[in-house]
DNA sequence: TCCTGTGAACTTGTTCACAGCT
DNA sequence: AGCTGTGAACAAGTTCACAGGA
């Protein structure tokens, strides 16, 4: 399904929400008012609703929203109901933490294939899943995995993510300290840790 | 210095032109204009001036920004100039990534200390740093560390960030899955790589 | 009474477009 | 001619505030 006009923040938050509704949901807590999930999330309770309201009213005036029902409808929305095949390419020291780290799993994710160039590496194996030659990268298109995480040196991540998008890629996680350039359809989400400390000491 | 009313926004771009700047030394540019700067960082030209205008002007007419001047600039604004001394709590397999991690270097960021709770990591180094017992945490205050990045377990991230907190760090850089309260006046930046991964099924 | 869903007001950020300097 | 710096127009996102259902 897709609806009309979600402003893009609104989908960057969806994430947050199922974050800690995920976590209620252990807790057995079975509705949690906007307010509540408000203060879970720092944010405004009225942004909740209001990216909520995109979507329909799942929300009982007075009571909030059932935890499970909207958690369930969180990852519809996000296709996360079915596990998202997901590729990782670079089995360095950041790649082999992503790869270990049972986060992405508990979303949906499930990376069913890593890649990398070093021999020394090549037939190696992370969790279950051995480590394959990034030659062979373009395999990815016959098992029809549509997401990736570039964890390469950032002079080898366009030419990864060019061959990603040609085999059917559609949503890259660029973990690469450079930009990439990919055709509209596919959507990019850069992260640079080094970037992102770069910013706090401004606020000291 | 601090500068009156300057975006938010407009900071956390600082460091993208700053890593193309320094890309642009290196290829010995001595200047560049908003719009090519524009295309390396994937934004609108008009963008770039107007954030670089809020202090100051300091491009040419005609020519555009002397690229060292503009870069030397931006570090002293990001106060970047001298080294920033950084703490990094957690040494699993994410924690170990960053360490190791030549770019936090190149941006000034030196981390001058590693934290673990794990008897068998305790004593051991990574590069040049031991790793000592959180349970030392506190003696941070003393190296007057302003920087701080989190890479514990969910559970133990907000006690860390307290403790951090309450021995001078300003800054922290939190990958762990959960958000910190921390007073006014601390900046924090929060990264979960599996929610910045959960937003991208959505647009397939 | 409690809490949602939502128009309207407000705030923040982006883009346009151009005067004016080099 | 080329490019900056910036007011003005525009777009996006957030917060307020409240009608109305449970």
């Amino acid at each position: 399904m897709r609806y009309q006009k979600v402003p893009d923040e609104t989908i960057r938050r969806l994430p947050r929400y199922l974050r800690a509704l995920l976590f209620l949901q252990q807790r057995k807590t079975e509705s949690i008012s906007s307010q509540k999930l408000a203060e879970y999330v720092q944010l405004n309770s009225a942004v909740i609703r209001k990216d909520l309201s995109h979507f329909g009213a799942f929300g009982k005036r007075g009571t909030g929203y059932n935890v499970s029902l909207l958690s369930k409808t969180i990852r519809d929305i996000l296709k996360l109901n079915k596990p998202q095949k997901t590729v990782l390419v670079g089995a360095g020291r950041l790649g082999t933490a992503i790869a270990s780290f049972p986060g992405f799993k508990r979303y949906g994710f499930d990376i069913t294939a890593i890649y990398d160039n070093s021999k020394a590496k090549i037939g190696g194996k992370i969790g279950d899943t051995t480590i394959k030659s990034t030659s062979r990268l373009a395999d990815i298109r016959r098992s029809e995995i549509k997401m990736a995480i570039i964890a390469t040196p950032p002079d080898a991540a366009q030419e990864t993510a060019d061959i990603l998008v040609e085999n059917g890629v559609t949503g890259i996680l660029n973990l690469s300290s450079c930009y990439l350039k990919v055709p509209k359809r596919v959507k990019v989400r850069t992260i640079d840790l080094a970037m992102e400390l770069s910013m706090l000491p401004y606020y000291s």
